[in-house]
DNA sequence: GTCCAGGTGGGGG
DNA sequence: CCCCCACATGGA
């Protein structure tokens, strides 16, 4: 049982320019995080956050129902915030500085590698609000349903639920994923959880090995190819030099950078710059 | 009806 | 190595 109370919250000052919420939320690395009012909400190892920026003379700081204790064992570390984010662009690279303008304050998540691996798979020649609403169905259907209660003890009118164990969807079978609208990617998602169940694909000690070694072993995945695989090392496993290639990075590629682009310019963070570039293309105008 | 969405697998040349 | 196409689904 897990108690929220929108009264009783702690507040954190920290500066937009180091993390900004809806941005961060929003630029597409995940899946899972919504909108009530002003609080974003988000289930992260099947404990529900309540989070909101409020600025006060200038100064933004972070509302949430998480204790003290949380903030910093999850949290904080959810958010990256020990990681330093300055980057030092070439002055004749136009575009990635005015992304990296545009970008300020997202923060590259340190999301479950599970969850990523899923969620990526089924982001394939989709889009993101349908890709939302599948994962939450998903969760609905297959997840554990968290039992979240007011201060008094009551339940809410609304559900939240974390997202499925490994070890359930497992033992699913194909029709489960076809009926929730999944397509053609039922198998692949069927077929992976299968093998990381039996640990013929082990996606915690992959961590151990070199970004190269990673991708290289995410590519033997059916239905993981190079841009999912990028997606699931940089959004999954942390690696921040992780720079995926979807139709919107390759649509900045060809109208800003005549179509070829040395991402080793934005080493070692080519990964938050590429989520500039994404959130940019996709959000200014 | 057609086109598109944070692509990939498989075939062929 | 490259190019080509089929692949479920739902919304515009």
């Amino acid at each position: 049982m897990q108690v929220i109370d929108l009264t009783n919250t702690i507040k954190i000052q920290i500066d937009k320019q180091i993390l900004d919420i809806d941005k961060t939320f929003s630029c597409g690395q995940c899946f899972r995080w919504n909108k009530i009012g002003d609080y974003w909400y988000g289930v992260i190892n099947n404990k529900l956050f309540f989070i909101k920026s409020i600025v006060i003379n200038d100064k933004q700081y972070i509302e949430t129902t998480a204790t003290q204790d949380e903030w910093d064992e999850i949290l904080y570390k959810y958010f990256d915030l020990d990681a330093d984010y300055n980057i030092t662009l070439p002055i004749n690279d136009i575009f990635a500085n005015k992304a990296k303008k545009f970008g300020e304050g997202i923060r590259i998540l340190r999301q479950d590698t599970w969850e990523t691996l899923i969620s990526f798979i089924i982001s394939q020649r989709n889009n993101i609000p349908r890709i939302k609403t599948t994962i939450e169905k998903l969760c609905k259907t297959f997840g554990n349903k968290l039992d979240i209660r007011d201060k008094n003890g009551n339940t809410y009118n609304k559900e939240f639920y974390g997202f499925p164990s490994i070890e359930k969807i497992s033992k699913l079978n194909i029709n489960d994923m076809l009926d929730l609208g999944l397509g053609y990617r039922s198998e692949y998602i069927i077929k992976v959880a299968k093998d990381v169940y039996e640990g013929s694909i082990d996606i915690n000690t992959i961590n151990t090995l070199s970004d190269d070694e990673v991708i290289a072993r995410l590519l033997d995945i059916k239905g993981v190819g190079p841009k999912v695989a990028n997606c699931v090392a940089l959004f999954g496993l942390h690696r921040l030099d992780m720079f995926p290639i979807d139709v919107w990075i390759q649509r900045v590629i060809d109208r800003y950078y005549d179509g070829h682009i040395d991402i080793s310019r934005y080493r070692p963070l080519s990964g938050l710059i590429q989520q500039y570039m994404f959130y940019y293309i996709k959000y200014s105008d």
